[in-house]
DNA sequence: TACTCATGTTGATTATCGTCGACATGATGT
DNA sequence: ACATCATGTCGACGATAATCAACATGAGTA
């Protein structure tokens, strides 16, 4: 229930009580408590985390292109993603663990080959 | 042209050639060249940039909450966003002008005040 | 004028993230 | 069996970003 609160200083939180409630009777927009429940409701979802960790996996110069490439091509293997974004296989690897883990892309075995397609979620992101 | 490519080393570009070549004799899926001309037709597309700055602002829990909630209250100051998330003054500051630079939300100043709404663009990227 | 308040700016610190080299794994082919 | 290939994992390094304290600015106010 402070988790938010906790990470102001004590002497700003002093600072910003009176501070607020004193505009609370000028000007009827500013509200303190309002916000701060209204806040943690938000945050406290089921659906604000995944959607943040969503949006930071395609908060990435390459893997917002891998994203357009499978929306555009429906599939595509692991060397096909490197030969796309030119970086190592390393980092290909780093970059489609992140999204399988988002939730935005999914990842099917076939050989030695590994092949990925978005998710309906994935898809949603882009419409 | 040459710009994605150059961010591999040497050798991995001369072994991922003619891996890739074999691959299209047996799998149809596989083309190096074609996938890098449209990785690179995508990346330098004019929204391309536009949406990447736009996902890497909202791509943070604080400024992600911050749209939110302007969605739902229309208008925020920036003492009720401090309040709403918990954060020093400064960092609120820095924060907005993240969202302002990427064009998800818009400034108005009156008087002492600074209030922040969503832009049309900010709008569409909660749908 | 002097003072308070809301906000912006700067510099420094800390944490997070993208990238790669080296090694491991598991499948395919000779 | 052995070599090769595609991919995954781990550790380290460099870059970027989030945060705050301190200072600056500019508007309202006594």
């Amino acid at each position: 229930m402070l988790i938010i609160v906790d990470m102001m200083s004590t002497s700003e939180l002093e600072a910003l009580g009176p501070r607020l409630e004193r505009l609370t009777g000028e000007e009827t927009t500013c509200c303190l408590p309002e916000y701060r429940a209204l806040a943690e409701r938000i945050a406290r979802s089921q659906r604000f985390p995944e959607l943040l960790l969503q949006v930071r996996a395609i908060a990435d110069e390459k893997r917002l292109l891998v994203v357009h490439l499978l929306k555009r091509r429906g599939e595509l293997c692991a060397c096909e993603v490197q030969a796309a974004i030119g970086v190592g296989h390393a980092t290909v690897s780093h970059h489609m663990r992140v999204l399988t883990a988002a939730g935005v892309v999914r990842a099917r075995r076939e050989g030695k080959w590994a092949y990925y397609r978005l998710t309906p979620a994935g898809r949603r992101l882009l419409s």
